[in-house]
DNA sequence: AGATAGAGGACTAAAATGGTCCAGTATTAA
DNA sequence: TTAATACTGGACCATTTTAGTCCTCTATCT
């Protein structure tokens, strides 16, 4: 049972490439997907998810590519996560749409919502700048 | 995206349903769909894998049925979580199983390892008689 | 002996996941 | 201005996972 899946652990790994290139730095599809070892064509799609979540910008045409909308500090894992993955819940219930059978709020939904909070935040606390490799200057993409 | 499945979210209510039934109850998975509001054929499929994996003593016959192994209070989380939904990792790599694309070891599992330990810790720190009903005696069960 | 309860295997429908392909549009370098 | 390059977006697909059902068998208590 995995939290993070492929699709997340591919976006994070080029999300830190993007990172290391520097502040502004615009990096392709292409490129990211030769560097990371990642299928092209599904990486296309991970940065569409990125980009629609407002995590990074694209740019079109021929020196196009996409760059990170925030500094990597203040890039958390959990919005990747999430763009990715969908809304982050402990269980079924915090997701809102399809109502638990028990009851309109049951007693274990209650008992897990301390939870809830603190995985979110523990989550929220990781950010990308924490997952650069330890060679790359820090100065260069703050 | 949901940590706790659905079967494991019924596990978590049958197991606490025991607690509140008494140390040394034995109440069986006819008993327990009914309570709990469980499909009972599947029920039972799930307290099999509960005492598979030692959380539970089934006891078979007339008078049988299911009763807890720990007491609440060291009957944790993520053991009902592991039984249920296989290893616990916070990514593919620390399962083990299949290698990582990537390196032997990569940079990334390098820095999700300690993520990978705190997540492990959290859930063990939650245990069955955190979950339990406000207004159940505590001193009945442990 | 008969009723009841767990054991365990086979099977299924539906959803999620990972991945591919292709036609279209924007942008820029030459 | 045109060709190359790069993102957009939709359709599609195979595999796996999840949730759930059904049926037969075995154990045990009354």
């Amino acid at each position: 049972m995995e939290i993070i899946h492929r699709k997340t652990d591919y976006a994070l790994r080029c999300l830190v490439n993007l990172a290391e290139a520097g502040r502004g730095a615009v990096v392709s599809v292409h490129t990211l997907a030769q560097k990371e070892d990642v299928p092209e064509d599904l990486l296309q799609k991970i940065m569409q998810a990125l980009a629609a979540a407002g995590l990074v910008l694209p740019r079109r045409g021929r020196t196009g590519g996409f760059s990170l909308r925030k500094s990597p500090d203040q890039l958390n894992v959990l919005d990747v996560l999430e763009a990715l993955q969908g809304p982050f819940a402990i269980n079924r219930c915090f997701l809102g749409d399809g109502r638990c059978r028990h009851q309109p709020v049951c007693w274990l939904r209650n008992k897990l919502s301390a939870l809830q909070e603190e995985m979110v935040s523990f989550f929220q606390g990781v950010t990308i700048a924490d997952l650069i490799r330890e060679d790359t200057k820090l100065s260069e993409m703050l």
